[in-house]
DNA sequence: AATGAATGAGTGTTCATTCAT
DNA sequence: TATGAATGAACACTCATTCAT
């Protein structure tokens, strides 16, 4: 073993990186049914094999690629936005101008934002209980208090808003030559 | 006791319909890879072997639902509405009752509108080169004229709109206490 | 369906039946490992699918056969016969009987008992722990009593006899023109 | 520090020989399909990778320990001492003797009969091919015109006597605390 | 016509083998 | 030379499809 213990480790952490990121776009198209292991392994440019040196199984693939979806690192930043004394036009302007240029540029952000909201339908639990969806249902709310966003059930627009961002994924994912989403489109989804 | 000729045939035509109906919502649930013909069977109420008197095969099933979901009805209402001597935004509002209408009331218009968005999506073509888009631009285009319609490309605006539609339907079919989408907040997507 | 719920629920036993009895050959020849789905199911005569119509898995079908080896049916007959107010020789001469019996008559015990020896070595338990071993024990003991039977440990002298009863079984499902065991040298093992 | 031709050519054989050892036990126990290289090589301690070095695949390895456990040492010693002018009875206690205390000292000696037997059982040939037998068979053969080997077919008791080698052998590699075979038990099934 | 047990082609998973280090 | 991560051929298992009833 001519690598160092250092190397090795960080050399398996590398690929298992790799095949959650290339098993994520695959999976976020196809979904896990129309999705074959080798297919998955000629995406990815490695052996069947390989994939389960660092996963027991598809399902459980899949899994870590939904898990990983659902990391917190969105919502501590909204959090973080929300809690500073803005109004709350402004803290939504923020967010949709983030929202554009990620939807933009991180092509991660794309596949995620698609496992996502697929995991959150499929959960058939309320929505009320994912953060990203209670956190801007708060400031939705103070906007409606400052009189800068339109009037109606908070967990609503914030559905609406996070759908949006969604449809955008999709085509981004699947379009070749697709519309962007504008910041501006979805701040107009909430201002009064 | 011998059923005539035509009970035959209708009982025939009322066990593929109701196959198709079923099949439908399963599909567009789970997608293609995900269903499975047991499942399915058992879901209609019938024995496996009943769906290959009606369909050749598995992907032939699907096509027939995706052909229907492809229908022209939805179109020719559309076009109709469209040559009306009306305003642009009388026009919007009166699809945006409709929909808000049957997306309440009508599960196999859900399912229809779902799996036709994901036939768009997979299809890649440009979305211009169907009609429910291009219709609606057209009346999106009328509207900027009459300056009752926001400014922007109008395939841009329609795919807005029909993805809003779209993203209820996916909503009615997965979350059982959804909110159902106001012809209002539709309205608001394109009025100036 | 034609069948009754009886006759169903009959041929699904028959069936049962008939891989357990097939495939214990084929594992008792080859072990597991050696052992393929795909030529167990053609030496059955039925599809590779089937098996699992039946059982969960290949190695839930190796516990079922490992599981209907260690049956108690033959220890019943040990125990009766344990118990009957004959000298203990008598006893002897009847179980060598029986034995050079089925293992020429009875492929079906043949095949038993090499499983169950098998089973018995892996499991690595004392065999003391096996009944078939302690009630010959005991015929051993009392014969040992009467004269009738050689001195040593009664247990390594039933761990002599059923091992020499293992070995027939072995030559008789390996080799076509094998010796078969009589009664006679069985006994012999035994007999002071 | 390069190394003699010499000695480089030592080690080799020295690690050629210390696989092969340690593998026999390995097949000895389980069979060939139920041992996997990755487990074979971390119980020999070495890399898998090694393996390879010194056979060309798994089945080679295999086959070379089956070929070593055919050695002709045995057959030697075996002829010697039939040859020698002394009563059969004398002959058997000598073998008897020999096999007990090789049964309790030599490991490699009880995986070679156990490897040794397996052979001739998948092989289906006559058993009378193999010189242990028919060498065994002609000092029955002597023993019984001297009065001291009870009658039957030779190569049938023969292969009653070694088939109980083979049996200890299997008790030793596979039971912690196992009967050891008495040199008296061995004669015994031969002595009229 | 309707059924569901049986089938085998196709997919998921394992493991003997290779090869870069 | 020795290694074990990577590989893909081979095997276990699933599921769309067939067919006897």
């Amino acid at each position: 073993m001519p690598k160092t213990e250092e190397q090795c480790k960080q050399m398996r952490e590398d690929m298992r990186s790799r095949i959650l990121q290339r098993a994520s776009i695959y999976f976020a198209r196809n979904g896990f049914g129309d999705t074959k292991i080798s297919d998955l392994a000629r995406h990815i440019g490695i052996g069947q094999g390989t994939i389960y040196m660092y996963f027991r199984s598809k399902e459980e693939l899949f899994d870590e690629i939904r898990k990983s979806a659902d990391n917190k690192e969105e919502v501590k930043k909204l959090k973080l936005l929300a809690n500073l004394p803005l109004p709350a036009i402004a803290k939504i302007n923020k967010i949709s101008g983030e929202m554009e240029k990620r939807l933009k540029e991180d092509e991660d952000f794309v596949v995620k934002i698609t496992i996502l909201t697929q995991l959150l339908l499929e959960k058939q639990d309320d929505i009320c209980s994912n953060e990203l969806y209670s956190e801007l249902a708060q400031i939705i709310k103070q906007g409606q208090k400052e009189g800068s966003v339109i009037s109606g059930d908070p967990l609503y627009l914030a559905d609406l808003y996070w759908g949006n961002v969604y449809l955008s994924a999709l085509r981004k994912l699947f379009v070749k030559d697709h519309h962007a989403l504008t910041a501006e489109t979805l701040t107009r989804l909430l201002r009064a």
